[in-house]
DNA sequence: AAACTCTTTGCAAATGAGTTGCATTTATTG
DNA sequence: CAATAAATGCAACTCATTTGCAAAGAGTTT
């Protein structure tokens, strides 16, 4: 990942998309380019809920209109949270692992001929449009943790949560 | 991908991993073992729920067990509904395609260095459990039909769908 | 074969990410 | 500053997937 945002100016970012300078957008793109890693939307409206208010439903229209100007780029997960991280910085594409405990998204070190890799499958079939690299796993955190420690809970129906079988 | 099933026998496949033999585990299995491409929850059930009674939520279940058991691999794609395939057909691990129109999921030829590649990364972090390579655009047949054709709606309110702008 | 015990189902209800229509508020322009 | 197209808030909705619990099954033991 690129280290500094030089180029990652917001407003300039947004005229050179053609998008209106909206407080919304400006606190969603400010949220994403000093973000440490990929954040997923219920990431960027916590973080963005202090200053101001904004809809979570804005926040998805947003991130839409960014994704389209090629601003941000969306990465997928098992468990159907998805992820954004700057197109800008986080460059070359590279690949992310994901947490299957605390499904949590890192980037990874782009290989070194993942690009040449990429681009033999691009040709192989023109209507390629984005590809991803995905490793699953357990992140160093919850390896180290109690071995037992509960996996974040994101569907089911309500009432008292199990505590242990 | 195997193109023939040769070792993959329900039953021994199931006495293998521990599981006893339901009349619902060897209809999942049946329905992938003769799929042609990879297949979504909800393909599953459609393939099945002719012969007997099953359920969705069993569905589900079965899909975890035999992913638990290495039966089965899970393909995770944008838009929340994931896939599966027999891990002893679709061997080597390979790419797949995801048609961002019609939402099918393809197989695509492994590359030969891809094994290796994956390895690479395996070794920089022992944490790393599975590998996905995941394509996305429009496959042939959504590229031929009308460039206007409409795309699959998931999620959304009830009502009359949009008929155009 | 009947009884028993451990699994697996079915059903109903829920969850949460992401969408959409529509009324209201803004950003931008003249 | 008024006019207008674009952006936002809100409420309602979709849908893949998950969970608790009670009923049905499978494999085993009398
Ligand atoms: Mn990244
Ligand atoms: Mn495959
Ligand atoms: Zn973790
Ligand atoms: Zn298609």
């Amino acid at each position: 990942m690129v280290p500094g945002m030089g180029h990652c100016d917001i407003h300039a970012t947004l005229e050179r998309a053609g998008l209106s300078k909206t407080s919304q957008r400006v606190a969603v793109l400010t949220a994403l380019v000093h973000a440490e890693t990929p954040l997923s939307a219920r990431d960027i409206l916590e973080r963005v809920s202090g200053e101001g208010r904004i809809n979570r439903v804005t926040v998805y229209r947003i991130l839409a209109s960014f994704k389209a100007g090629g601003i941000i780029r969306e990465l997928a997960t098992d468990h159907g949270e998805n992820f954004f991280e700057m197109a800008c910085r986080h460059n070359p594409a590279h690949p992310h692992f994901y947490c299957r405990s605390c499904r949590s998204l890192a980037c990874l070190p782009s290989a070194g001929n993942q690009e040449r890799w990429i681009r033999e499958y691009r040709e192989a079939d023109e209507a390629i449009e984005t590809v991803a690299i995905h490793f699953t796993g357990l992140c160093r955190r919850c390896r180290s943790e109690n071995a037992g420690h509960p996996v974040r809970r994101l569907r089911g129906p309500r009432g008292d949560r199990r505590v242990s079988p």
